[in-house]
DNA sequence: CTAAAATTAGAACGAACGTTCGAAGAACCG
DNA sequence: CGGTTCTTCGAACGTTCGTTCTAATTTTAG
């Protein structure tokens, strides 16, 4: 029987052991995907035989499950902590982009994890992970309404807030994606720290949301609604595509 | 015998039927991944037998192939139509976001398998592939390079050049994180279109990287090297998981 | 030391995988 | 019309997949 999922409880053999195992499998997770990574794979890598695995999980469903949800958690409780230190906005978002960075950068294969296998888990544990995922959505959103807010004005509208001219969902998803790029690119031996990185980031961001005299029109924009999706029959026109291949012998 | 690989020759009847069967592989690899799709569900999803899917390639690793080196020279290719229309160094930059914004946008699930299959094919295709990347990356470098030298001053050095204070790296990097994290959240019912989105990615990137009065530090950073990876063991000292399972029956 | 509990692993399960083969059907050209 | 070429497919190939069964081994506690 399950007990809990947070950090605690590194005590007994047991789950001292199934921790071990975890890591080996953000590994080859990291390396060859999920459904690309065979349990003999992880077998090999750790140590342990096939059967032997089973014991500490009941399926590989639940391995990724495991993996995503402790990264996932791991880094809301850390944020958590270093945002009671202040209530300064700009603080705030900043300390918001070093901590998710931060783990980017210490954790590279989790986070890869994280964001690669994102949409495999179905409506058992898939549900209860985006459950997450939208609760750490909506502290980022929090934080950049807030960094509106103390920047007084510029704002426009409730839900469909204007940023220096720019959606909110945009520029926060913009700002999720400078984030989890990360993983495709960082290499610790050429690039920048997480300390410097984490700042650049926020640089970017900050000056980017803020208004300031562009070169094209200023703001005139707030016609956007927030994410609620009505069923629909969606036509998706896309054709077009490549020629070329074998013809035959 | 492989003849061409770029938009021309949809002529022939073979032609049109490989390039069906590339829109509805795009199609299962967006929703299953490559590992996670079976040639069974192409061969479900277009109503041509397994084994006659063989008759237009030689392998499901052909197919990946395929979809990705199409998607990426008909960006490149449209980029360099549309680029050749201005020298203003700004304008350009807003181009290459618009171009691949508007890729993105519109063939979604192509981006998708492109973004997120992008180490999967080894060392055959893998490298040919990963040069075209390398030249649509130094493409974006080469604008953000202009934009700078344009906008005089603030560079430092000559390849830890600094854009407001900002790694030209890691720059270029946020923004192709800004703009190859769309997957994973655009929905055209309820989001800007591709113009709007590209003029509002293209100003946080240009406002981020200008210098402007900032709350924290000026700029006083210049230390940054380039990419020459040198070889070397990598240490890797990543541990700490969760703990909680089953703990037999 | 002994007995119970926790842990490991060899071997095998059925299912699904990518791919191939040979023959049958459809289209084309004289 | 007949003959050649292009296109399609059912059936099977060998392999690998996730998972389980059962028994043996190791650890723990009295």
């Amino acid at each position: 029987m399950p007990v809990s999922v947070t950090s605690r409880a590194l005590d007994t053999r047991f789950d001292r052991r199934l921790a071990e195992i975890l890591d080996y499998a953000t590994e080859i997770f990291a390396e060859k995907g999920y459904e690309g990574a065979s349990m003999r794979d992880l077998s090999r890598l750790s140590g342990i035989s096939l059967a032997g695995l089973y014991y500490y999980f009941e399926s590989k469903e639940k391995l990724l499950y495991f993996i995503q949800q402790h990264t996932f958690t791991t880094i809301i409780e850390r944020l958590r902590e270093r945002l009671a230190a202040t209530t300064d906005p700009e603080a705030r978002l900043r300390i918001f982009v070093r901590n998710h960075v931060d783990y980017s950068v210490a954790k590279q294969k989790a986070m890869k994890v994280l964001a690669h296998e994102d949409d495999v888990l179905k409506n058992g544990y898939g549900t209860e992970l985006a459950a997450t995922k939208r609760e750490y959505y909506r502290i980022c959103v929090g934080l950049v309404e807030g960094l509106v807010k103390a920047d007084g004005l510029k704002s426009v509208g409730s839900n469909a807030a204007a940023t220096g001219g720019i959606n909110t969902r945009t520029a926060v998803m913009g700002l999720f994606g400078m984030m989890n790029w990360l993983y495709t690119w960082y290499n610790p031996r050429v690039d920048p720290d997480a300390e410097v990185l984490a700042r650049e980031i926020s640089d970017i961001f900050l000056r980017g949301i803020r208004a300031g005299k562009m070169a094209s029109k200023p703001s005139i924009d707030s016609l956007q609604r927030e994410p609620v999706g009505r069923p629909e029959k969606k036509p998706d026109s896309s054709k077009e595509t490549t020629s070329s291949g074998k013809r035959r012998k």
